[in-house]
DNA sequence: TCCGGCCGATATGTATACATATCATGCGGT
DNA sequence: ACCGCATGATATGTATACATATCGGCCGGA
C-alpha cells in the first residue's frame, strides 16, 4: 500500500515523453500499459489522470488518452507565458537576492565563460535554478515547471537544437545577471524575456519538419 | 460510460469548499463519500486525485486526503503570484486590446461608477474578466485561475469581506484601466500588483480568528 | 498506576469482474 | 459496385472483492 506504481508509472511515461519514445499522437492504452508495468489498470489510470492534468496528455477516439500534439499558435503562446513568469523571476529576484546569492551568480556566470559550449545546457539550468531560488517564490517556481512540461513534447521533436545559441545565450545570461545585481527589476524582467523568446525562436527556426496532421501508428 | 461522475464529485466538493462546508482539515473519506454521491469508490477516488492536484487537497493521517490548510505564509506567497501574473495581464491588455475591447473597458467602467456597492463583487469579476479576454493568453488565463482556486478555502474561512473596499477598489480599477488605456504596460502591471495586494491585505486583516490547530471533527 | 506490546478495526491501494459505448467489419440491398 | 445497417470486438467507466498498512484500544506486567 505504498502508492508508488501511479507515480512510477507517471514519471515513466513522463520520461519516455522526454526520450521521443512516445511520440505527440501516440495512443496510451490502458491495458497495454497495465500489461507492460505489471500492474492493474487502476494505477494506469491514475498516471494518466495526471498526465492529462499536466496537459501532456488529451482524449482522443474512443475517450482513449492521447499524447497531447502541440501545435505551433499554442506553443507560442506557452512559451510567452514561460517568459512572462521568468520575467517576474528574475524582477523579483533583483529585489530579493541576498549577497551572498549574488556572489554566488557572478561566480556562476565567470564559470560559464571558459565553460565549453557542449555543457551549455547544464550551464542554463544552473542559471535559472540560481534565480529560481533567489526569487523565494515558490509558488511561481511550482507554475513554471507545471509550463516547461508542457513544452516536452516540442523540446522532444527537436532534439536540444540548443547547442549553437550557446554564445548568444550566455550574452543574454549576462544581460539578465547585470540587470539582477544593479537591482533594476524592470530591465532583468525585460532581458530574460528576450532570452525566453530567443530559445523559442532558435526552437521554431528547425520545426520546418511536417506537423504530422495524420494520428495513426504507435509509439 | 460517461466520465460525468468524477467530474461532478469533483465539482461538488469545491462547491462545499467555496461554501465553507468542507473546512480546512476536513477529512475526505472515500468510502462515506462513495455512499454520499451513491457512487462506488472508484470515481471518488478519481475526483480526489483532481483536487489534490488542483492544491486543494492534502494527504493526512492514513494516507487519506483532508482539505489543505492554508498557513498565512503560504497565503501570501500565492497573492504574490497572483499579482505577478495578473499584472502580466494588465501589461499584455495594455499593449494588445482592440479599439473595441477598449471602448468596452471604458464604458464597464462607467457603469461601475453608478452601480450600488453590494454589486461590487459581480463588477469585479467583469472587469478582471475583460482584461484577461484583452490580453489574449490563454495560459495565462488558465494559470490565473489554478491559482484562484487555491484561494477558495481562505476567501471561505473570511466570507467576502471585500463590501467594504468598493470604493477604493473602484479607484483602483480606474488607475489600471486609465494605464491600459494610455498603453502604458508598465503602469497597469503596478497598478494592478497594487490592487491584489490591496484585496489580500483587506482580507487577511479580518484573519483574527484562531487559525485552527486543531485537525478534529468532521464537516 | 503507568507503560509497552499485541490485536482488532478501519481506511486506503490494488486487482478483477461487469456494464456500456464506440469503432470496425461484413453482409445484404439497391 | 457502392451505400447502409446490423453485429461483434475492443476499450473505457464503474463496481466489487481482496491485500495491506496504520491507528486505536485492551490486556498484562512492572
Amino acid at each position: 500500500m505504498s502508492e508508488g506504481s501511479a507515480a512510477k508509472i507517471h514519471a515513466a511515461l513522463i520520461a519516455r515523453i522526454a526520450g521521443g519514445a512516445l511520440p505527440p499522437g501516440a495512443a496510451l492504452a490502458e491495458t497495454a500499459l497495465a500489461s507492460e508495468f505489471g500492474v492493474s489498470r487502476t494505477p494506469v489510470r491514475e498516471a494518466l489522470q495526471r498526465l492529462a492534468q499536466d496537459g501532456l496528455a488529451e482524449r482522443g477516439a474512443r475517450r482513449a488518452f492521447v499524447i497531447r500534439r502541440p501545435d505551433p499558435a499554442a506553443m507560442a503562446g506557452l512559451f510567452e507565458a514561460v517568459g512572462e513568469i521568468e520575467g517576474a523571476i528574475a524582477a523579483l529576484a533583483a529585489h530579493r537576492m541576498s549577497e551572498v546569492e549574488r556572489a554566488g551568480l557572478e561566480a556562476l556566470l565567470a564559470r560559464g565563460e571558459t565553460l565549453p559550449g557542449e555543457d551549455y545546457p547544464a550551464h542554463n539550468l544552473a542559471f535559472h535554478d540560481a534565480l529560481r531560488r533567489g526569487a523565494g517564490s515558490p509558488v511561481l517556481a511550482e507554475v513554471l515547471a507545471g509550463l516547461e512540461l508542457q513544452t516536452l513534447p516540442w523540446r522532444a521533436l527537436n532534439f536540444s537544437r540548443d547547442a549553437g545559441r550557446s554564445a548568444q545565450s550566455r550574452a543574454e545570461h549576462r544581460a539578465i545577471a547585470d540587470a539582477i545585481l544593479a537591482r533594476d527589476a524592470e530591465a532583468a524582467r525585460r532581458a530574460m524575456q528576450a532570452h525566453v523568446a530567443g530559445a523559442f525562436l532558435a526552437l521554431s527556426h528547425s520545426n520546418r519538419n511536417p506537423p504530422q496532421t495524420d494520428p495513426s501508428h504507435d509509439a
